[in-house]
DNA sequence: AATAAGTATGCAACTAGTTGCATATAAAGA
DNA sequence: TCTTTATATGCAACTAGTTGCATACTTATT
């Protein structure tokens, strides 16, 4: 399970707290691995009796914020985990398997559903291009020394998305022209 | 969940024991959707307690072999089913994380992990082109009659796989050329 | 006759992720 | 002053999937 350490990486880019995390979060490495606010408050507290993090709240404040903040013992154990060797993921997409039982007791009816799925799918694929025209193309067309190692990297990880996010986008329509054709 | 009705389709396709079941699903549905044996007998024996499909030993046979069969209130379920709308699922990669932190934290020699899961992915695609050309190009040729509706959709079901793990490949590939340019 | 390999079934404990709810403070506006 | 919205934290119960192990019968091999 990599949960915590995809929060280690955030945290590692800038310290902050459960909730700023859980923002930050879900904008980045979220896209590739989701997480809700609860497992990473359950998570931030157990990376803390690890002695991963560690946090700190505001000198006389009277809220419950705590910042948090990676440990060395944290990023050592980042740098462990990042060279275990890990298997691809599985694909499991159910509506895979919808269409599988409409191919084996007849005609069920999923256009719409095709059609409101390739929607999502072109939704998201919208999102990411904005991200890669604000936060990679014009930022270095700006400045070109700001195309560093770690920004082609995290570009090629934007165009993972946008690739997988098209790759689906254009199998609905390949079923859609299937299913039409009767 | 869909694993229950995933089973399903597996047997209206041909009834069949929970062992057999187990072989024939993870060359089938389960690359879409994985299932060990435990997670398949426990779901059978719940199934059966719903009614969805009934079991039956071999008359006089001395072995624990029971063979399963859907029953017509598992067919509703399923066709009840299908018809439910449901969201793309997340890409949850933790390669991606383990990336994210090498760009991050400088580089941890991630080279040799991209050629083997690159290699991974190609062994993949190489079974599914093997499937492919079996169970849909040859077939189609030696009798055209068998290019049926079923049989289309499920050509693109596995096409959707194969363009999944290409995907993946030419990515890693990207990578690896990023990482070797220094 | 003994052993190994293959067929067949299943429990129990664990890990991870989801869902629903509950709480507390601060700031802004009606 | 009261209500709403945003910030901020967290528990508990549930669902799903994984891992390790255990059992039992059949068939083939030595």
């Amino acid at each position: 399970m990599s949960l915590p350490h995809a929060l280690m990486v955030s945290l590692i880019e800038k310290s902050c707290s459960g909730y700023d995390l859980a923002q930050r979060f879900s904008k980045s490495i979220g896209f590739f691995w989701p997480a809700s606010h609860q497992q990473i408050y359950r998570e931030l507290a157990k990376m803390e009796a690890k002695g991963w993090v560690k946090s700190e709240a505001e000198a006389g404040s009277k809220t419950r914020k705590r910042t948090y903040q990676v440990l060395d013992a944290g990023q050592e154990e980042l740098k462990r985990w990042v060279a275990e060797p890990s298997d691809p993921v599985h694909i499991r997409e159910e509506f895979v398997v919808r269409l599988r039982a409409d191919a084996a007791i007849g005609p069920l009816g999923l256009e719409a559903e095709l059609l409101r799925r390739a929607q999502l799918y072109e939704q998201k694929v919208k999102v990411f291009r904005a991200i890669e025209q604000r936060d990679f193309i014009d930022k270095v067309k700006q400045d070109p020394s700001k195309n560093t190692r770690s920004l082609k990297i995290q570009h090629l990880i934007l165009k993972a998305g946008i690739a997988y996010e098209e790759n689906w986008l254009q199998w609905c329509k390949d079923v859609s022209a299937l299913l039409s054709e009767d």
